[in-house]
DNA sequence: TATTGTTATACTCTATAACTATA
DNA sequence: TATAGTTATAGAGTATAACAATA
């Protein structure tokens, strides 16, 4: 940014909403930095952690995103040793997308340093501040998505 | 999305900021969708009805775009017939964008429905939660931009 | 030489359509 | 026929490099 945002601008939610997010992104990136990841793809990691055994469309849908998108995003992660496909017993349709051991470790190591960067990113807030953001977010979301 | 996210996902702020902002979007984009202009162009209006006269660039660093995305965006905003360019007179390099009459009409329009739209989407947190999380996203990028 | 606007180009993220293999 | 994965392709949105006009 070259100066300082005009009101105009600071007072649109939109704008306050879209310039937070591009600033945590951009902080979390250099935390995850020596990892070897940015915090989508760590994302995927701990829906693929969090719920075993996922097809690759089962956790596009957690992830809500594309299972074209999935493709790319799976790509990625294999190439760099993160997960493994095997096609399913069960359904030879389906890949099932499982952490390596280098893939758990790093998710470990990388959630850490999620954390840290995100707590020190809401720190302004102090503690109570911060909680209380995380939860009027969640709480936007789910009436959102009741609407 | 397809069904709801998981905890592992709604407990990371990254997730949170984007799909809140992504929400709040598409309500803006529809509230705004009877003045044929969307949320970004809209904000290029207001920072030029905030401020008189702005060249290209000028009005591309208070919004914290390129000057190559600042020329797409004035097209569009020219072929809708909200904003016309001139040569400056005191320096011809510079194209001054100026507001037509739609323009002003269209924006101040626009700007209660945006206002509107946005206050709906808050509500779910009150008046005071809505103002509350105004507040805490300005301090966020406030203090970010001194780091 | 530097700045402003422009164009060409490319890169990221995402989705749609069509193909393959399996069911 | 329908589903899972893949590929090709295209559309936003954005940025970098190079050019013309002007300073």
């Amino acid at each position: 940014m070259a100066g300082e945002p005009p009101d105009v601008l600071t007072g649109r939610l939109g704008y306050l909403l879209k310039h937070t997010q591009l600033a945590l992104t951009a902080a979390v990136a250099r935390a995850l930095e020596p990892f070897g990841l940015d915090g989508r793809e760590l994302a995927v990691l701990a829906v693929l952690a969090a719920e075993y055994p996922l097809s690759q469309l089962a956790a596009a849908e957690r992830l809500g995103v594309d299972r074209t998108t999935m493709v790319a995003l799976v790509d990625v992660l294999e190439d760099k040793g993160f997960v493994e496909r095997r096609r399913s017993q069960e359904d030879r349709r389906k890949n099932i997308v499982e952490l390596t051991g280098l893939g758990r470790e790093t998710l470990d190591k990388a959630e850490r340093a999620r954390g840290d960067a995100e707590r020190e990113f809401l720190a302004p807030l102090g503690k109570a501040g911060a909680d209380r953001l995380v939860g009027d977010l969640r709480a936007l979301l789910t009436a959102d998505r009741r609407s």
